[in-house]
DNA sequence: ATAAATTAACTATCTGGTTAGTTAAATATG
DNA sequence: CATATTTAACTAACCAGATAGTTAATTTAT
């Protein structure tokens, strides 16, 4: 279907090049149809910007919250939210540098954001982290600038990517590296906030 | 100067709209200068904005290799490699916005960063973290991906501001705000990575 | 005076968006 | 069933406004 063909090829092009960096053009080139029909099924270039963004934003609410809304320890809880969220921004490649693009700049699809993932995922995770840190499963942390921690030791290493590539010389997506990364942001996480870290958690 | 005029003005637009999005008009008039000028001093668009990254990263490695010469046990070093690493970014509103901005877009640009930041700094804190290892101070971490980890933690908070504005409804930039996240950055560093964590670093 | 700094006015090119129309399939009609 | 009509998917060609970059002239400082 064009549409989808469209939608991906948007959301390569946004991620490399940005909302004003990005040429229509060059998206209908690479999604392989006549650029009226961005016009076609989007209004516009940055209704288009939004398509692509929602779309995989609401994919992630939706996992994110079966796994928040599962039982189980907060530390248990927790562990396999910061696991999911790594997943998905690995599998997804372009998705967490165009939430990074979206949050530099601003604008509307900030709001999207804000309503898909900030508020209904952000504000469970805070209440998980207090609640953990309440029945003494976690060290006396903050929960927001906790959540901020986590957020960050997951995202920014794909956010990262084409530095990685540049000084690394290698593939920051090689199935190798990603195990390696996401043992060590686990590890780090509970190292960092578990009172007791070397304890088995179910 | 007029020179530096146009320095900070492009410093902010780039960082508010990136490099495609930044329109010479504007960096003039908020430099209070004509457009031609900017073309005076600098050859190009693409010319400004490295010069301005140019300048920010050679004022940061010279902090950062300051730092890292001294001595002092690893634990310590690390620290306040953190801590200075963090008065940095907080300092220079723009510039991890436009390091962000760079490492997702790459380009030319990214040679800079790889040359003033990436190899000196960054070669020598694995080395560092390391060492830190070998000497039983930190647990049995990668050094590579502890590095990454050191460097989101510190980063990714400023290059997420305009969300937490939005979401959390207050100034990421307030001296309260700073303080709070500085000491959530060095004690989950700590804790994440020191094999004595509470023990007193010289 | 003369060189450096600065500008108004200009241009070539690019780019998001439009328009007017085509094709093929679905749907209604007689 | 066959034919007319509508609808959905799609395109080539175009356009007005924007934008990076230039030029030639003017002002300022030494």
């Amino acid at each position: 279907m064009s549409r989808a063909a469209i939608l991906r090829a948007a959301e390569r092009i946004f991620a490399e090049k940005g909302l004003a960096g990005a040429r229509t053009e060059a998206i209908a080139r690479r999604a392989g149809v006549n650029k009226a029909l961005l016009y076609y099924y989007f209004r516009s270039k940055d209704a288009l910007y939004l398509a692509v963004i929602e779309e995989h934003l609401k994919e992630f609410e939706t996992q994110a919250l079966e796994i928040l809304k599962a039982s189980g320890s907060a530390r248990a809880r927790l562990l396999s939210y910061v696991s999911m969220h790594f997943d998905f921004v690995s599998a997804h490649r372009f998705f967490p540098i165009l939430l990074q693009r979206t949050m530099l700049t601003g604008g509307p699809a900030l709001n999207r954001l804000r309503r898909r993932w900030a508020w209904p995922v952000m504000r469970r995770l805070v209440e998980l982290i207090e609640q953990g840190v309440r029945e003494g499963e976690l060290r006396a942390v903050d929960g927001g600038h906790t959540l901020m921690s986590l957020i960050s030791l997951t995202v920014h290493y794909f956010a990262a990517a084409p530095l990685i590539r540049v000084v690394g010389g290698f593939d920051p997506y090689d199935e190798k590296r990603l195990a390696e990364r996401k043992s060590a942001v686990l590890d780090l996480v509970r190292f960092g906030l578990f009172r007791h870290p070397e304890e088995r958690v179910e």
